[in-house]
DNA sequence: GTGAAAGCGCTAACAT
DNA sequence: ATGTTAGCGCTTTCAC
């Protein structure tokens, strides 16, 4: 691979003079600039981004941390900040914490002694993380799954719940049951809390149960009869409990409806196609990676930001107009 | 952040010692070995990779090109590479081609630039892919939709098609639609072929159609009344059919049997639940990995690695014993 | 067993 | 407008 030196050489200027044509930086004149243009062409140079990284203490990498992307949701973030990302000249790299706060730690220590330029996080369970990372000097913004201590970005979840339990009532739902997830995560947390108000403000009867997604079996069934709508923390979730009850006869919509929350893709191929909450994970990605772009240029950014959701009425749920 | 300067310094020795303690290269007294570790420990200090990384023309950074992370079985391929990096000190940095020469080799070089160990990808598209590559000098591994001239690993997609076939034939099928995948990727044309060839070997009358996903809809129905057996050349497709041919009040299986390919995670939850070929995507991650670590360490690895499918039965077919 | 010094490829003073 | 040079943090000869 050619360098700068060769670069110099094949053009007979310095290689001041080749850095600052190629960064634009400083005066050049007309005429070198295009004698070490040839040269670059010529040689097919590339500026090596570790002797970069290495003179600016900055690389042009993103890191991005994620609770799991074999979760269809983060996928599609992972996908937004990576669109986000390579329009600006960064690349990210990925990793997945799996829950697990050693994880976490060594990715953030990955980043940080790759001189990456800020990170993205959904999933900081380490207690103090924002001090740690403050240390580090690393910028960082905060996806999905907020503190608030960092720059973070999300969906309106408190909203969605409310949506979730809104939409089931006015279908005619009167005995619900809140399959809830991990209340550590502030995502889920709103979820709840809003579906929870809104059943409240209909006095609506309902319970509710933590379930992770491999506690879904049979075993349910007896416990699920007794209700006319479930409220899911996700699709994945609803979809699992969807199978389950058509397979034990139950008909959804007419004895049991649904709905879950994301969105995401395969939610409306399903049969009965499910009603859900769209959160926008693209956009979400998308943003946040704007947002720490923006802080590492020392833009003024908002410290939080909401982003919006909207119910998608299908099959699951009784309502007329499908999408 | 420390640097091996400052862990020097405080513990009283040279650079050079440092280097050689942290890297265990060399000799280095056992005293002075532990006042290093002491330094480090109260320094905090971590090699910076770059540094590293500029001076060995190599990272511990391993590139990582996919077709499109957003389909569940290049993630779940996705996180085995990253775990079999990860107990070998590497990291992972993934691209999304989206089928596209452009972004592909710009990824490519983005990998080059930043000195990437080596890369796996399973989506080059680029005429000459393997000479440009050589060319960068770069160890490379292709992963499920190979070509003959790197080194590879994919799932045996022949016997995959057969597999496919066969049960349905097993099953009573008489009059079969294979929906096949774009035939420029070696993975969905041996599938195809397998099914063709086995298809023609029990005699049974097949017609054959390719399809998008994003172009299924109603207008296929009219098609698929027609069979009674479906061969989908991924679970995302056969799902998708699966949703279209309820809505349409065809009964799966008593009407019309389908069989996908993949086994991704949703595929056991939907209703029915899928028959399909269990790939081990990621297992076939992991595996590529290994090798192409090995490749970096100058073991020798065989060009050609083929690794074992299955099919799962389960309700989208008629076959007795679900798992 | 340890240290001095060169150099990986690049950028940014600073000098000219 | 261009060149010289120091230095980013590290590893590795090569002396001692």
């Amino acid at each position: 691979m050619a360098t700068i030196k060769d670069v110099a050489e094949y053009s007979g200027v310095s290689v001041a003079t080749v850095s600052r044509a190629v960064n634009n930086s400083g005066y050049v004149h007309e005429d070198t600039r295009k004698k070490i243009d040839a040269a670059i062409k010529a040689l097919n140079y590339r500026p090596n981004e570790t002797a970069r990284s290495l003179y600016n203490k900055k690389s042009k990498i993103i890191g991005l941390l994620l609770p799991d992307i074999s979760n269809p949701f983060f996928t599609l973030v992972a996908r937004g900040v990576e669109d986000a990302a390579l329009q600006r000249g960064y690349h990210i790299i990925i990793g997945n914490s799996d829950q697990n706060v050693e994880k976490e730690s060594r990715y953030i220590e990955t980043f940080k002694v790759n001189n990456c330029a800020g990170f993205i996080s959904s999933t900081l369970q380490m207690i103090d993380a924002s001090q740690y990372i403050s240390n580090l000097g690393m910028a960082h913004v905060t996806l999905d799954r907020t503190d608030d201590t960092s720059f973070a970005v999300e969906a309106d979840h408190y909203k969605g719940g409310r949506l979730q339990a809104t939409h089931l009532v006015e279908q005619g739902c009167r005995r619900l049951l809140v399959v809830y997830g991990n209340q550590k995560f502030s995502s889920f947390k709103k979820r709840f809390e809003g579906a929870r108000d809104a059943l409240g403000e209909f006095d609506v009867e309902f319970d509710a149960v933590e379930l992770a997604s491999d506690e879904i079996d049979e075993s349910l069934m007896t416990q699920l009869a007794d209700y006319d709508g479930l409220i899911c923390y996700n699709d994945l979730v609803a979809i699992q409990l969807l199978g389950l009850l058509q397979r034990y006869g139950q008909r959804v919509p007419d004895d049991i409806q649904v709905v879950g929350y994301d969105d995401i893709l395969i939610s409306s191929h399903t049969y009965p196609s499910l009603t859900t909450i769209h959160q926008p994970a693209y956009r979400l990605g998308r943003i946040a990676c704007d947002q720490l772009i923006a802080l590492l240029n020392d833009e003024k950014i908002d410290r939080y930001m909401s982003i919006d959701v909207h119910l998608i009425a299908r099959e699951s749920t009784r309502s007329e107009k499908h999408e």
